[in-house]
DNA sequence: GTCTATAACCTGATAGAC
DNA sequence: GTCTATCAGGTTATAGAC
């Protein structure tokens, strides 16, 4: 699916990652895609539309290349666990794009009471994905603690991955930070079975 | 000093945190504090200055309270540091508008370079005196492993916070899994030294 | 210092031709 | 499906009276 449709899509992504979705204008949006502003309307019908569907299809390639390097390192669930949030500390375009997205989805959901049902539901999903992971890494473990590690780990990646996205943090910084952490859950896991 | 500018300040501070630094509208404010739009333009020139002023208000209003916390408990470090953190989870009218502002500053940072290089020096001093606390409680510690202590903990709380705010994670639950990380990292220092 | 009125601009959205 | 106008409404900022 490579129409036009899908190129808009994928310009206002840039945008958002450029402009966040705030500042996202349907006039600049249809200059970065090489389109007029009106076809714009006639796929999305308004503003909302336009945000609506960018952000369900950024959704969409996070989870394809989260699943991708997920099976990368199959089969151990350690290296799984780290490769998978540390894709989310990565200076490429894709990945810079996605984190600022996501990161602007959280900061306008604070405003929007409309976006919080999907927000929600988002973070349990993923929430969850790495509370299985981590039970993976340690079946001895209570779903509680696993549950409450993944909770931890996750907001501490969004709030590393904003630091380091508004220029307060070095990426290999945020990178280690985090490293640092899921060793110290997954030993905080271990002394909790063995104490 | 409690004059119309402070008055328009506060007034700044509770729109920001209903619509945020983007939602912001001068005329807005002005209904808000209750004068007109062009006395804000006399007092703080455009719109950008209201928001330095504004973000410049709030930082010290933070810092006021942080101060006052810390002397509740003083003495015991272990305690200060768990009451300074776990205040800025706390369903109160002040701690929810510097919470929601300093998220708003912070995600307004990403698109603005401008508000960088503040937000990177507000982000370092608050980092600096979590570890100088983890310091005191862990005497024996190296500075290297306060200072990532320090960074891990308050990036945590910048993402549980954002959390709360956006409707994906209740209050006490977040209050837990903070306190559960300062646990976690304050015996992670002692098996540092320990081991 | 503070107001009312308004200029100047920007932005979302639509009409209508092709 | 896609474009070129263009409108309607809202927003920042200023002029000028008091």
């Amino acid at each position: 699916m490579s129409d036009r449709r899908t190129e808009i899509l994928r310009a206002a992504t840039r945008v958002i990652s450029r402009r966040g979705v705030r500042g996202l204008r349907v006039a600049e949006l249809a200059a970065e895609a090489g389109v007029s502003a009106s076809l714009i309307y006639y796929h999305f019908t308004d503003r909302a539309g336009i945000l609506r569907e960018t952000l369900e299809f950024i959704g969409e390639r996070a989870d394809r290349y989260t699943a991708a390097a997920g099976s990368d390192a199959a089969g151990d669930p350690r290296a799984e666990l780290a490769q998978i949030l540390l894709l989310e500390l990565q200076d490429t375009a894709e990945v810079r794009e996605n984190s600022t997205a996501w990161g602007e989805l959280r900061a306008s959901a604070v405003f929007d009471p409309d976006l919080r049902e999907d927000l929600a539901r988002a973070t349990h999903t993923w929430v969850h994905e790495i509370a299985y992971l981590l039970g993976r890494a340690h079946p001895s473990g209570t779903a509680p603690a696993h549950a409450a590690a993944a909770e931890r780990l996750t907001a501490l990646l969004e709030g590393l991955s904003v630091r380091w996205l508004s220029g307060s943090l070095p990426l290999d910084h945020a990178r280690r930070l985090l490293g640092g952490a899921i060793d110290a859950e997954l030993r905080n896991l271990q002394r909790v079975h063995s104490g």
